[in-house]
DNA sequence: ATGAAAGCGCTAACAG
DNA sequence: CTGTTAGCGCTTTCAT
């Protein structure tokens, strides 16, 4: 069943149906009827990729993410593809899976499907890879690490002042010893998080130097608890560099009979959903995946839409800020309305031999 | 850049650079050679919709699911991905986000782009949507509410396993007193378990009474608990629809100051990533969605690449089975090892109304 | 073994 | 306003 078909059922030539079905204003409206009622009897639905063949333009939209399993992910998607259906445009969702074959293959998958444009969502990518785009003129987006050349798009991350909000929230909980656990430093994400930290301790008179470092995932969170904690000054507060990490000290913490936020005060970064899911709810530096996602079609659509001439500015800032839940309280060495519940702790066992002096 | 210029750089047909690319064999080694150099010298890559226009078929598979932000979906659409990047297939995944008008929408995509084949991994859907699909021959695999009709491959799920291994896990344990929070009862999936957990139940001679009703999301388990600890005969354990449901239970637990799994053995259903990270470690009834994404794949690929005359039998089976973690213990009113425990958690206020005898 | 040419389903000139 | 027709980039007979 083709255009042919219902051109035929209906009576018309196949260049009549094909501007009925586009709208096209000056068709009869008589015939335009009867061509819809032949489309819709048969249930005919027009070729995308013919349609694309001639029109040279897919309306595909690339969307390369390190891993869709990656709590981060999922909401980006789901937001890119509702923008995406919004205005008729498909959505092609590859993963790297941090794995230099994949990668090479996701870029080779969106090339030969002839996407109408890419939103490189991804921690860390080859920089040859993307030559193959740019050389196509494909165009781009990228999130916080994109090279800075005319043609791509870039989303600059405002690290700092979400990162601000919850450093001078711990301080004001009366907190000094505040740690740091980073992610992995070869990623630029990492690099910044860990920087805007440093910059927002050191503005506020406090030395920076209780940083360790994770690798953005449980494990990583876990083990840097239990560095941190064999600390001889100990933090009473951890800053993690995402959520996973935050999670995962929380549940080593658990293990060792330490309370969140009684006895150790948690911040996360992303909020990514889960962040509300956890016991408790974790405070921490919202990175608004929705709001991303937004950005990214956006500046997509602009970039295809758009003449070229009318050469955007093509700098999108997206700004962090602090959303604060249950994985705080004031410093517990301070003395104050938290001491009856420090007694209280007492009694259970921290199986991490205390080297400091706290309490 | 198109077929037509490698041609002409490499001096022979178009062809023959057709049959060079897709590694015909008859082609001359010189030949070949000769082409395969200027594709690499040119980058060129050959346009998929050409391709897929004059053979028929797309290498797209399409891939249904519910909403791509429910835990439950990201593992099973990363593994489906890397069969589909084995396999020299595309995907298009959608969500329906429970959206009538989402689902004929996603329907309506897989056919313009014309799909060699769907999954539908969704909790529900229009059987007047199947229809368009059907009416199309396009092969189609469902999970577990599949109509059951030659020439659509269904997924069953064997909810019996792997709930029965959890009851019993929980008698042995002393429970006596064990509740399910159902799923919401119009979806097949939410029923089914129910009737495995109610089998379960009479099979040891336990009658399955303490049953209430969630959404299989967070708020429902929350509210569920709230419920079964005003009963006079509160359950000391609760086996819940799904994931979801257990962690909004073991949240509201926390802020009851409920303890798990010492006061309260809970239990989840479909074992999502984050069931490990929960605090304690949610010990669940596992639905293995890589297992699920594999199956459903196969499925496919063999309705595709297999003559229709070997109609091969269209049913597949997943087993569910209980994997331990720690959100279970001996029952709390029997007197064992745990009393201790209780008698130490005594001093924290149960904010719920105790309205029976336990203790 | 290779090339010429037809055609996959659609849109957009162009003519009428 | 409508129809005829020439491609879009590719694969595949059918000759050679």
């Amino acid at each position: 069943m083709d255009i042919r078909e219902i051109a035929r059922r209906a009576k018309v030539s196949t260049a009549t149906v094909s501007r009925a079905i586009n709208r096209v204003p000056t068709v009869d409206p008589q015939l335009a009827k009867r061509v819809w009622k032949v489309v819709d009897e048969l249930g005919y639905y027009p070729n995308t990729q013919a349609r694309a063949l001639v029109l040279g333009r897919s309306r595909i939209f690339g969307l390369i993410v390190s891993e869709i399993t990656n709590p981060f992910f999922p909401e980006i998607v789901q937001t890119f593809e509702n923008l995406a259906v919004e205005n008729n445009y498909e959505i092609l969702v590859t993963s790297t899976v941090h794995d230099p074959k994949r990668m090479e293959s996701s870029v080779r998958r969106m090339i030969e499907r002839r996407v109408d444009g890419v939103a490189i969502l991804t921690f860390g990518m080859e920089e040859t890879l993307i030559e193959h785009l740019r050389f196509r003129k494909v165009p781009l987006v990228f999130i916080d690490v994109g090279p800075d050349v005319p043609g791509i798009a870039n989303i600059r991350i405002n690290y700092q002042n979400g990162i601000r909000q919850a450093v001078q929230h711990l301080a004001a909980l009366r907190h000094t010893r505040i740690a740091f656990i980073a992610g992995p430093l070869h990623l630029k994400s990492a690099l910044a998080r860990r920087e805007a930290f440093k910059v927002s301790m050191t503005e506020i008179g406090l030395s920076p130097e209780l940083i360790v470092v994770g690798d953005h995932r449980m494990e990583g969170g876990m083990s840097a608890l239990i560095e941190l904690e064999s600390l001889s000054n100990r933090p009473t507060a951890v800053l993690c560099s995402n959520d996973m990490t935050a999670i995962g000290v929380m549940r080593e913490a658990y293990d060792h009979n330490i309370r969140i936020p009684d006895d150790l005060s948690v911040v996360g970064f992303d909020d990514i959903r889960m962040a509300e899911f956890t016991i408790p709810p974790l405070t921490t530096v919202q990175m608004s995946q929705h709001e991303l996602a937004k950005i990214a079609f956006r500046a997509l659509l602009n970039e295809v839409e758009c003449e070229p001439s009318s050469q955007q500015h093509h700098k999108y800032e997206l700004i962090t800020s602090l959303v604060l839940r249950r994985s705080t309280a004031l410093a517990p060495a301070g003395g104050h309305a938290t001491t009856h519940l420090k007694a209280n702790r007492a009694t259970g066992s921290r199986k991490i031999p205390a080297a400091g002096s706290r309490s």
